[in-house]
DNA sequence: ATAGGGTTAG
């Protein structure tokens, strides 16, 4: 049986109607055309109502457009909805909250009574997203009452958005009821100070953890120059039958790009179509970056030509790739192609195709592409000398140091050093390792480039004087390693000068491997 | 109202 209804009670046919297609749009985090509906909505002469504003606002605080909410704002006012609805209230504070407006939402705040549970977070979260710690802190003291949420906010300011990790974990201790979330926070904001120590240990203990919480981890590994341990984790995931989302899977293919892990890193690709995990921009120039990385030039660019979506980071991968692995031609057709499609070049595009040049020895090329950079920063200028050093031209690259308007860092003082060390200048290699003391760049390096440079010039007192200073400084150079990966999927380290006794069975997984590359025809 | 990802010279 149809249920009886009485017409006044059934919405405004086409406001509901409007209302619904503005949902659709925002639940696919389509804010744009979302608020085209609400115009359009508006034009036709369509009433809107309060399940219409809270979803505009919502758009508004999507694209943080205060224009456009201000005017909303205004609409709601005249039409009385702001002291009936409270979702349309808290709406209001969360859109001047994204858009960077505390005193427009503390104002709104301040001028109503039926303060929810709601409103208050909204003002916390509100002052942390701003920094503003010390007026959360205030307006957390200040409440009624709190709930997960509230205390979750906090945490974040604390541990992610400040790094007082300390002062986080007090809260999170002080906490009776803690969520998913608050873990997911407080793990990450050890990750965030590289304390991957105390996040594992919060990881471990950890009843049940979400697709986030292996993200934090694998990627925190990932950035914390352990990609060994990220790739241990993603293995442990995997052998929990939990599957990874595109999240996950970018930490574990980063990994694999530190170490140089190929079949690994192809084995995650393979993986990643199997399951179908969403293969966005992200993920793919993830994979760019591993293949490149790895030395399979061609992999990467297949899967460059067959990304749907490419943005800047995706060029450069393609352009720096290319650059260092002797494709300096094609690196700077790709940044030719780049500038023709008129991709939006950035600062690091400019160092990537900079350091192409360098590689390939083009110096007019590259000084031209240097002319084009409105703003050139310490980098490029470091990428510049660099370029002019290694191509022998060591006045003009000290003619630029000079013209620069900021000071030289070390990397760039370094360059010039290696320049010396290539035309065995002792006087200007003197002159520049005081500079090198200066800025405080004066490592272990640095002595080891000029002692060469004084031993080619068979100046053997300096050279002692150089070793004495790296004894006394404590300086031990870091030693050479290889890394090599094996058929099962693992990776192998040798360390330079390392004892081998004990190593057999390494070695042997090696020779194992590398008999199982041999083409059997 | 609170949580996760990719790129940089030597």
């Amino acid at each position: 049986m149809r249920p009886i209804v009485s017409h006044l009670h059934l919405p405004n046919k086409t406001t509901y109607t409007y209302n619904t297609m503005i949902k659709t749009h925002l639940s696919n985090s389509k804010s744009i055309p979302a608020l085209e509906i609400f115009i359009t909505m508006k034009r036709n002469g369509v009433t809107c109502d309060n399940y219409t504003y809270p979803m505009v606002l919502k758009a508004c605080k999507m694209i943080r457009g205060l224009c456009e909410g201000k005017q909303v704002h205004g609409e709601i006012v005249k039409l009385g909805f702001f002291d009936s609805d409270g979702f349309v209230r808290n709406g209001l504070i969360g859109m001047y909250c994204k858009c960077r407006q505390m005193s427009c939402s503390r104002a709104l705040f301040d001028c109503f009574h039926e303060k929810d549970l709601v409103s208050w977070n909204l003002m916390v979260s509100g002052y942390v997203e701003c920094g503003d710690i010390v007026e959360a802190q205030k307006v957390f003291d200040e409440m009624p009452e709190r709930d997960v949420v509230s205390w979750t906010i906090m945490i974040d300011g604390y541990g992610k958005k400040i790094g007082d990790v300390s002062r986080a974990r007090l809260l999170f201790d002080k906490m009776h009821k803690r969520d998913v979330v608050t873990w997911n926070i407080m793990i990450d904001s050890y990750t965030k100070v590289g304390d991957m120590v105390a996040a594992r240990d919060l990881f471990d203990r950890m009843q049940h953890k979400s697709l986030t919480t292996w993200s934090i981890v694998i990627n925190g590994y990932s950035q914390h120059q352990n990609p060994k341990e990220a790739l241990n984790v993603f293995s442990l995931m995997l052998s929990y039958d939990i599957m990874p989302d595109k999240f996950c899977v970018v930490g574990a293919i980063s990994s694999c790009a530190q170490l140089g892990a190929l079949d690994q890193g192809r084995w995650i690709h393979m993986y990643i179509k199997k399951k179908k995990i969403t293969l966005d921009v992200v993920v793919n120039t993830a994979l760019m970056d591993m293949y490149m990385k790895c030395g399979s030039t061609e992999e990467a660019r297949a899967v460059f030509s067959g990304m749907s979506e490419k943005n800047v980071v995706s060029w450069n991968v393609m352009i720096s790739g290319l650059g260092a692995n002797g494709f300096a031609d094609e690196s700077l057709t790709y940044f030719s192609q780049m500038e023709r499609e008129r991709i939006q070049v950035d600062d690091l595009v400019y160092v990537s195709v900079l350091s192409a040049c360098s590689h390939g020895g083009f110096v007019t090329k590259g000084l031209e592409i240097f002319r084009r950079i409105r703003n050139p920063k310490v980098e490029h200028y470091g990428c510049l000398i660099d370029l002019l050093v290694r191509a022998g031209r060591l006045e003009q690259a000290l003619s630029f140091i000079a013209s620069m308007p900021m000071e030289a860092n070390k990397d760039l003082w370094g360059s010039v050093l290696l320049g010396c060390r290539v035309q065995r200048n002792v006087s200007l290699g003197e002159f520049v390792l005081n500079k090198l003391k200066e800025v405080g760049g004066d490592d272990c390096g640095v002595y080891v480039l000029m002692s060469n440079i004084y031993a080619a010039n068979g100046m053997w007192e300096e050279v002692m004087k150089m070793r004495k200073i790296l004894v006394e400084k404590g300086v031990v150079k870091e030693s050479g390693k290889s890394v090599i990966e094996v058929v099962d999927g693992g990776v192998v380290e040798f360390v330079c000068g390392q004892q081998l006794q004990n190593r057999k069975e390494d070695m042997e997984r090696v020779l194992w491997s590398l008999s199982n590359m041999v083409d059997l025809e």
